[in-house]
DNA sequence: AGCACGCCGACT
DNA sequence: GTCGGCGTGCTC
C-alpha cells in the first residue's frame, strides 16, 4: 500500500504529491485525511505531510521512502475539510500544506518523535556505529530527538539507514498531540485491594466521607469538600486501594461559566420578523445549497431573526457556525448567544491560547458542538452535520484573510453550505456592494428588514459644514451644534457618543476651505501623500494606490484657489482635551487602540459606560459595533470625510457603513435620537445618504462608479506584491515580471479581458527593510484565469530573478 | 526552501 | 595538490 500525500511546510513551487509506502505495522491507522509525518529529501528531514489518496502501487518503487509515523485518527481530515483545503489550494492559490494550516489547530502539530530500539543484529556493531552505541548507553531505547541531541543532525541519516539495515526496530508512535489536558476522577471502591491496605486515621475516613455525597471527584472538588483531602493523603488511599482513579481529557472553555448562567428567553418576532424568518426557513428547508441576504436596517432586530432560525436549526439536530467580525468587538453577542444555548457552543476566536483553540476544536470534531460562534476561522470548525452558516455584519473586511492563505470567509461558506446543502445567511445593515448586487440579481434571496424593532424612529440627523465653523471662527474640532446637543443630552441625564473616524486622515491632502480632496484624475480615490526619499527635499509627492498616478502636491487648492490646504487630523486625546474645557464637568470614556491594551479593557469600558458612569463615549471604528445603549440620545460623527478619501475603492463603502452604523446607535430605546455629522465636504453625496441611512440610493450610486471606472463587481481584481532587499532590484525585478505578464497576456489569455497597471509603490512600501511594488490585474477570476495568474509566479521563480518574492492576492479587500 | 553535487580561485 | 566559492538541480 502507498499514500500519495502533500508536504505541509512546502513552499509552493514543490507542491504537489508525492508517494510514500505505508509500513504494514501502521497500514490500518493510515487513510486518506491522514497527517502523517514523511522523510523528506536528500537529508531526509522530517515533515508533516497529508495523505491525499491510497494507491495501490508506486509508479517509482526504487525510490520511494516510508512513512514515519501518524496522528491519531481522531484528528485527521475529514472528506469535507480535506475538501476544503483542496478548494482552498486552487481558489485562494495557496499550497496544500498553507491550507491545512488555516483549517487545523495549530496545536495538532506538536512535534513527536520516533523511538528506536536495538536489535540482536545491532548489538554487535556497537563498536563501529555511534548511533548504536548512544543507543546502548540509553538502556537500548531511545527518541530520536534525543539521538540528535547527542550527536547532532546526522543521526537523523544513521539512525534511518540502520532501521534499513536492521540493526535497529523503529516503533510507530502514532503522534498525539501534546496539548491535551488531563484530569484525574477519583471514585471510591468498594471493595479495597486485599493485602496492600494500611490502616486509617479518622481523617483519612473523613476523606472517604466525602464521596457518599458525590460518587465521583476531582482532585479540586474533593479539595473543596474536604480540607483534609491533601496530594500526600489522596495518594495513600489510592496505594491503598481505597480509591480508584481514572484519567480523563479535559477540554478548556473559557466560556463555560457563561454556558452554565443559561437564559432560554422566549423570542417574540414583530410582523415583519416573522416574514423574514418565515422566508428564511423555507429557504433552509430546501434540500439544495441556498444564500440569503437578511438587509435590515440598524435596530430592525436581526439578531431576533437569526436566534429563531438558529433555535429551529438546532431542532433538526444540525449544526451552525455564526461569524462575527471580531469577538472583541461583540462581546455583548457572543454573550447573548452563549447564555441561550448553553454547553453546545463554541466560541472560536484570536484571543485564545493554542490549547484552548485545540480544545474548541476537538469538542466541535467529538460532536460535542452544535453551534460554533468565531471569527473568520471558524468557518473551517469541523462540525459534521452543518445546516446553517451565518456571517454577521457581512461588509466587514475582517472576513478576508489578508496573509497565506487569502481566502474569504464567504466563499468558503459558500463552498460548505454547497457540500451539505446548507444555507449561507449573509446579514448586514449595510451590505457590501458585490453581496447586494447578487442579491438584486437573484442569486442571493433578498430578504429585508426595513422598520426598527418597535416601532422607534429612526435618530434625526444633522450635517454641520465644518468650513462654516472656521469662518465663523470656531477653530475647535467640535462644532457649535454638537456642543450644544452635548450639553442638552447630558443636562437630561442622557449619554453620548463620539466617533472619530480616523482611518488613513493623515496621509489624505484636502482643502480646509472647500472641502475637496485632492484626488486621482483617473480614479477617483484620495491620492496618498507621501514622503521624499531620504535626503531629497521637499514636500514629498501624491501617488494614487489604484493605478499608479503621481502628483506634487498642490500648494493651493485646485478647485478654489485657497491655500488652507492641508493633511490635519485629529486625534482621540486631542478631542478628549478638548471636552475638558468645553464641558468640564462631563465624564468622557476613551475607547481606542491605547486604551484597550489589555485583555479585558474593551468589555470594562463598554460595561462602565453601560452602567452610566460616563456621560461620554469617544472612541474609534471600536464605538460603532453593535452594542446596546439604552440611554444614549446623541452621537457625534467627529470627522466624517476621513475615511472617504482614503486610497481604495471602497473608502465610500466603509465610510457610508460606519456612519450609517454609528447614526444607528442613538435612541435605541424610546427614539428621539439625534445625530450630528461634522464635515468638511457638506455637500458630499456619500456622508449625506448615510446620513439618510439611505442605502439603496448609495448602493445605486456608487454601483454606477464602479461600472463607469471598470471596479468589482463588475471585474476582479488580483494584486502581485513583489518585493526585494533594495529599491533598484524591486523596480527591476517588477518590470521584468509586468513584461513578462504582458507578453504572456497577449499571447495566452486570447478573447479575455484584462488590464494591467504598475508596478506602483504598496501603501507601505518599505516593510522590514524590503520594498514592496504593486502589480495590479483586473480581470475576470475564471479557472483559466487564476491558472494564468499563478503560472506568472511560478515562471517568475524559474527565470531566477534575483532576491525576488512576489505574492498574489485575489480581490483583496483592504488595500490596493 | 534546503541540501548536495559540481567545477574554478587562494591557501598548506 | 586541497578547501571552499555558490551556480544548478532535485526532492516520492
Amino acid at each position: 500500500m502507498f499514500a500519495r500525500v502533500y508536504l505541509l511546510d512546502a513552499p509552493y513551487f514543490i507542491d504537489r504529491g508525492y508517494d510514500y509506502f505505508i509500513p504494514p505495522a501502521i497500514r490500518p491507522y493510515v487513510d486518506v485525511g491522514s497527517i502523517v509525518t514523511v522523510p523528506f529529501g536528500m537529508s531526509n528531514r522530517r515533515g508533516f505531510a497529508l495523505v491525499v489518496e491510497m494507491l495501490d502501487d508506486a509508479t517509482d518503487e526504487h525510490r520511494i521512502k516510508p512513512i514515519i509515523s501518524y496522528i491519531d485518527r481522531r484528528y485527521a481530515l475529514t472528506q469535507e475539510l480535506l475538501e476544503i483545503v483542496l478548494f482552498l489550494k486552487e481558489r485562494a492559490i495557496c499550497t496544500a500544506g498553507g491550507a491545512c494550516h488555516a483549517v487545523l489547530p495549530p496545536a495538532l502539530f506538536v512535534q513527536a518523535t520516533e523511538i528506536f530500539t536495538l536489535t540482536e543484529q545491532g548489538e554487535r556493531k556497537l563498536a563501529l556505529e555511534p548511533v548504536l552505541a548512544a543507543v546502548k548507553e540509553n538502556g537500548g531505547r531511545m527518541t530520536l530527538d534525543a539521538l540528535v541531541k547527542r550527536l547532532g543532525r546526522i543521526a537523523i541519516d544513521q539512525s534511518h539507514r540502520l532501521y534499513t539495515t536492521g540493526d535497529l526496530y523503529r516503533e510507530h508512535q502514532p503522534i498525539v498531540p501534546k496539548n491535551i489536558k488531563t484530569m484525574k476522577i477519583y471514585r471510591r471502591l468498594d471493595v479495597p485491594m486485599p493485602g496492600v491496605m494500611k490502616p486509617l486515621n479518622p481523617d483519612d475516613r473523613r476523606v472517604l466521607g466525602a464521596f457518599d455525597v458525590e460518587p465521583r471527584l476531582t482532585h479540586e472538588e474533593l479539595r473543596a469538600c474536604e480540607p483534609l483531602a491533601t496530594p500526600r493523603r489522596i495518594d495513600k488511599l489510592v496505594k491503598g486501594g481505597y480509591l480508584g482513579v481514572e484519567t480523563v481529557e479535559v477540554t478548556r472553555n473559557p466560556y463555560a461559566e457563561l454556558a452554565r448562567r443559561r437564559v432560554c428567553e422566549p423570542i417574540t418576532l414583530s410582523r415583519t420578523q416573522s416574514a423574514a424568518y418565515d422566508t428564511l426557513l423555507s429557504l433552509y428547508r430546501e434540500d439544495a445549497p441556498r444564500a440569503a441576504l437578511l438587509y435590515g436596517v440598524t435596530g430592525s432586530g436581526k439578531t431576533n431573526v437569526m436566534m429563531q432560525l438558529i433555535d429551529r436549526v438546532l431542532e433538526d439536530d444540525k449544526d451552525i457556525i455564526l461569524m462575527v467580525p471580531e469577538i472583541a468587538l461583540t462581546p455583548q453577542t457572543v454573550g447573548k448567544f452563549c447564555k441561550r444555548y448553553g454547553e453546545r457552543v463554541a466560541v472560536l476566536h484570536s484571543g485564545l491560547s493554542a490549547g484552548e483553540r485545540f480544545d474548541a476544536w476537538r469538542r466541535i470534531r467529538e460532536n460535542e458542538v452544535d453551534l460554533v460562534i468565531g471569527t473568520r476561522s471558524a468557518v473551517f470548525a469541523p462540525l459534521p452535520n452543518l445546516g446553517l452558516v451565518i456571517l454577521d455584519e457581512e461588509h466587514e473586511h475582517t472576513y478576508k484573510s489578508e496573509s497565506d492563505p487569502k481566502y474569504h470567509a464567504r466563499e468558503v461558506a459558500a463552498f460548505r453550505c454547497g457540500q451539505k446543502n446548507a444555507l449561507m445567511l449573509l446579514a448586514s445593515a449595510t451590505p457590501s456592494i458585490e453581496s447586494f448586487r447578487m442579491a438584486k440579481q437573484g442569486r442571493y434571496t433578498l430578504v429585508e428588514l426595513r422598520e426598527r424593532y418597535g416601532g422607534i424612529e429612526l435618530p434625526s440627523t444633522e450635517i454641520v459644514d465644518m468650513r462654516q465653523e472656521l469662518q465663523a471662527g470656531n477653530r475647535s474640532p467640535i462644532s457649535r451644534s454638537l456642543l450644544t446637543a452635548l450639553q442638552t443630552a447630558i443636562g437630561e441625564g442622557k449619554q453620548a457618543i463620539l466617533f472619530l473616524n480616523r482611518r488613513g486622515y493623515d496621509s489624505t491632502l484636502s482643502c480646509r476651505a472647500c472641502g475637496t480632496p485632492v484626488t486621482c484624475p483617473h480614479c477617483s480615490v484620495g491620492l496618498t501623500h507621501h514622503l521624499p526619499p531620504r535626503g531629497v527635499r521637499g514636500a514629498g509627492y501624491l501617488l494614487c494606490h489604484v493605478c499608479g498616478h503621481r502628483a506634487t502636491p498642490p500648494r493651493v487648492c485646485p478647485h478654489c484657489g485657497s491655500d488652507e490646504i492641508s493633511y490635519a487630523g485629529y486625534g482621540t486625546q486631542k478631542i478628549e482635551g478638548e471636552l475638558s474645557t468645553l464641558l468640564p464637568e462631563a465624564r468622557v470614556l476613551r475607547m481606542d487602540a491605547d486604551t484597550t491594551g489589555t485583555k479585558d479593557a474593551h468589555d470594562q469600558i463598554l460595561d462602565a459606560f453601560r452602567r452610566h458612569e460616563a456621560d461620554i463615549l469617544l472612541g474609534t471604528q471600536m464605538v460603532t459595533k453593535g452594542h446596546d445603549f439604552p440611554d444614549v440620545s446623541v452621537v457625534g460623527v467627529v470627522s466624517a470625510d476621513a475615511s472617504l478619501h482614503m486610497n481604495d475603492f471602497r473608502a465610500s463603502e466603509r465610510t457610508f457603513a460606519l456612519i450609517t452604523q454609528v447614526v444607528g446607535r442613538a435612541g435605541r430605546r424610546g427614539g428621539g435620537g439625534h445625530a450630528v455629522i461634522q464635515t468638511f465636504d457638506a455637500q458630499n453625496e456619500v456622508i449625506r445618504l448615510a446620513a439618510a441611512q439611505d442605502y439603496d440610493s448609495f448602493y445605486e450610486r456608487e454601483l454606477a462608479l464602479r461600472r463607469s471606472l471598470s471596479f468589482p463587481p463588475f471585474c476582479d481584481i488580483a494584486v502581485y506584491t513583489v518585493s526585494s532587499a533594495t529599491e533598484l532590484l524591486t523596480l527591476q525585478n517588477a518590470e521584468t515580471f509586468r513584461d513578462n505578464l504582458l507578453l504572456r497576456a497577449k499571447d495566452q489569455l486570447g478573447d479575455l479581458p484584462w488590464e494591467i497597471y504598475g508596478p506602483f509603490e504598496a501603501q507601505t512600501y518599505k516593510v522590514g527593510n524590503r520594498f514592496r511594488l504593486r502589480i495590479v490585474v483586473k480581470c475576470n477570476l475564471t479557472n483559466r484565469m487564476r491558472k494564468f495568474l499563478w503560472d506568472a509566479v511560478l515562471d517568475a521563480h524559474l527565470e531566477k530573478l534575483p532576491a525576488l518574492s512576489i505574492t498574489l492576492d485575489l480581490n483583496p479587500t483592504v488595500t490596493l
